[in-house]
DNA sequence: TATTGTTATACTCTATAACTATA
DNA sequence: TATAGTTATAGAGTATAACAATA
């Protein structure tokens, strides 16, 4: 623990910790995902499809955080792999709305479930109370940063 | 929340979360050290090296889970920057045994504090009693992972 | 002017393979 | 054989700048 007045060790960094975590996270996501095509931000971009059927990449972009440039790929890869559709906005030239296909519905499905089961084996060594809380606090810390 | 039976959401995915805390606070750290040389990893080598001083580059590397190919870098800036030295290990000519300089435990000491004021920052939305269990649930996903 | 989708590009972080000197 | 330090290289993830089409 860290005590009042002594520089804290590195250890007691909550960065430290969290950037190790989330590696060790990522990795064992990228394990149970091996060969599937899918990666983690390519999995949140079919989530937020699913969630919200007819979004445009520029709305997923802003959900997520991601940059535009850095869709276009992860769009190419759902495309190639015949999880998601695009429709052209009548309304507005520029714009794509996206949806699952039925496949896509399906894969989907599939994937969080792999993803469950990448969590429950990631965060065994928390309770169910913890890891509530642990989701709760690590979105206060990126909410609104 | 997450109900029973439902499919996660896409928010309530731990790794999701994590994910996006350890990068808003990345990157919080980044604006604090813009300018100074110093990244979050060599960050964590100097602090090593200052709780264990004539560790070598290999034992750095286990204890902060680095690749000993990219800690090489790493040695190097913090070098550059007068921060450590290093001394030809008499008994194993292999080795180095690392140290920090006189004007390295000041760096490190000023680093330290930017470290503590960028996390104060990043983690103002939570209590210290947050922050402790936190930090206390991240380090077991890592550890021993 | 601002926004959408896009290309090109660059930088950081992390990983693997292979080399040498030494143990 | 195994380990320490190193080089080269490759793959992700993320960032900016700029463009054409459209609003």
């Amino acid at each position: 623990m860290q005590k009042n007045g002594e520089p804290k060790r590195l250890e007691d960094f909550a960065g430290y910790n969290l950037r190790r975590a989330s590696n060790v996270v990522l990795s064992d996501f990228a394990d149970m995902f091996a060969g599937s095509g899918v990666r983690p931000t390519s999995f949140s971009v079919a989530c937020v499809i699913d969630e919200q059927p007819g979004t445009t990449s520029a709305e997923i972009c802003r959900i997520l955080g991601l940059q535009r440039a850095n869709i276009v790929a992860l769009l190419a890869e759902l495309d190639a792999l015949g999880t998601i559709r695009r429709v052209d906005d009548e309304n507005d030239k520029r714009s794509q709305r996206l949806y699952l296909t039925d496949r896509g519905e399906v894969d989907l499905a599939a994937w969080r479930a792999m993803a469950a089961s990448h969590e429950t084996r990631a965060l065994s060594r928390l309770s169910d109370d913890e890891q509530a809380q642990l989701v709760d606090m690590l979105r206060r810390i990126w909410r609104d940063a």
